[in-house]
DNA sequence: TAAATGTTGTTATCATAATAACAACAAGTG
DNA sequence: CACTTGTTGTTATTATGATAACAACATTTA
């Protein structure tokens, strides 16, 4: 029995993606396999989705009561499933519910909470891995109004940080210091190259180190550093002093050479 | 340490919520806390939420993986949670894209499927409890075509449905048999009033029984009955003895009296 | 300064509940 | 009878929840 064309093999996958709306691994599969056989019994769907049959029965009864089968009163019983993207939309809607009725009440718990003013600004934030850092320094020089500057080395993220950058409104003065650059220049950016500050042989240590350092409105500072294989780590803060700090880095690179 | 205003006690609750977005009871509670006390150290976040001390920090680590938190690298180390609106948004967010990638592959599974035609329309289909059969219900009338046939004792729904008849297209032919119509009368809609059909004393057995016929473009025939103890029960199927029975059923009591 | 005390962050261990998997059986069906 | 269905109970297995213990520091106190 090594073929039978398997819809089963993706079927672990799709199964994945249910879970999150609120599935057990045999509900999703269960409801799979119903879909390629409307109206099955029992014993066939635990055939084709290889949930023990005596499973079957009360993960169908969920199933009805989640509104996703509907039962026939026949001897057997036979199942039939919604249609897809009817079930799935009713789901959605339910999380969706959810999630508006949470964050009212947790909105509410934010502003009205005497949250304790512990002088946010004076702290250094930190942040771990690639897909983190990425989305979050994206976030916050989307909310940049008036000036950003940048040192940047990091392949990687290149891309998507011209992009970004390209998106932003006019009135932000941008300033960056890199390594390269190719992408169209709109005159509220300006770009000085400078080679790579290889402090002589980079292998010595780690391989492919990259960083770079963002200031945002003169009051916000990121700085993100790593190599390939320790990971990347990013600071951020609102802190004068770190911000003063990486100000005359800025200045002093701008300046070098 | 009977008062203190317990934000803690409708925590409980908002965890729920929050579940459904995939977070478990102690990151929920977690962050909940932490929106009471932005930048608070681990211990204080243990003090507000109830969570273990010991148990904070794996959690901290899971909410900084999920992007609700960032971490201070001071010592001892300070958390901040992510703004509420932005946190469900993005949270929302991903349950969204693993519906849409969802409903993409199983409606391909669902239409490749070489669906055993199982001639669906000789089965009869059961549904248990009210909502559901409710929700079924509208939906069914909803896609009507052409006509409909209603014989109604059901107080319960008599608005909705009302509301719902009302709504339908205009070439849709809708007749009525119930005990007592109070809405605007368009032209498509013919109601007739009958009393109830009181079988004698109703008490004999159980009380407060309830039910509808319903006829949809004489294809789909679906059958609610219930009463208040027992529960509601709705068949419906698109089998033609089904229809037959019950479409005589109608005009049985259409002539009646 | 030395000892005592308290705090933080980390790890290991245990408990519990949800889910998954299996075995056995009675009732129904042909 | 042989077979299938539907049901029940029992046992893994996992994820989560909960507790205990500890090393590293920092703070206090004598």
């Amino acid at each position: 029995m090594y073929s039978m064309a398997e819809p089963g093999a993706q079927a672990g996958a799709i199964a994945e993606l249910l879970k999150s709306l609120g599935l057990t691994k045999y509900e999703a599969l269960v409801y799979i396999a119903l879909l390629q056989a409307s109206g099955a019994t029992a014993t066939e769907i635990h055939e084709l989705s290889g949930v023990p049959r005596a499973s079957v029965y009360p993960v169908l009864e969920r199933l009805s009561q989640k509104q996703l089968v509907s039962v026939s009163n026949t001897s057997p019983k036979r199942f039939n499933p919604k249609r897809p993207d009817e079930a799935i939309e009713s789901l959605l809607q339910s999380v969706e519910n959810d999630a508006t009725r949470a964050k009212k009440v947790l909105n509410r718990i934010y502003s009205l909470s005497s949250r304790i003013e512990r002088e946010d600004q004076e702290l250094i934030w930190s942040i771990h891995g690639d897909e983190h850092i990425r989305a979050r320094l994206l976030e916050l020089l989307q909310g940049a109004e008036e000036s950003i500057l940048i040192i940047f080395y990091w392949d990687h993220l290149k891309a998507e940080l011209i992009e970004k950058l390209l998106s932003l409104k006019k009135g932000v003065r941008v300033e960056i210091i890199t390594d390269g650059w190719t992408a169209p220049l709109p005159d509220h950016i300006n770009v000085v190259i400078k080679a790579p500050p290889k402090e002589t042989p980079r292998e010595t240590g780690q391989k492919w180190l990259a960083g770079g350092v963002f200031i945002i409105d003169k009051k916000m500072a990121i700085v993100v550093m790593g190599s390939k294989d320790e990971g990347f780590t990013a600071l951020y803060s609102e802190s004068v002093g770190f911000i003063r700090f990486f100000t005359m880095y800025w200045n002093f690179f701008s300046n070098w050479e």
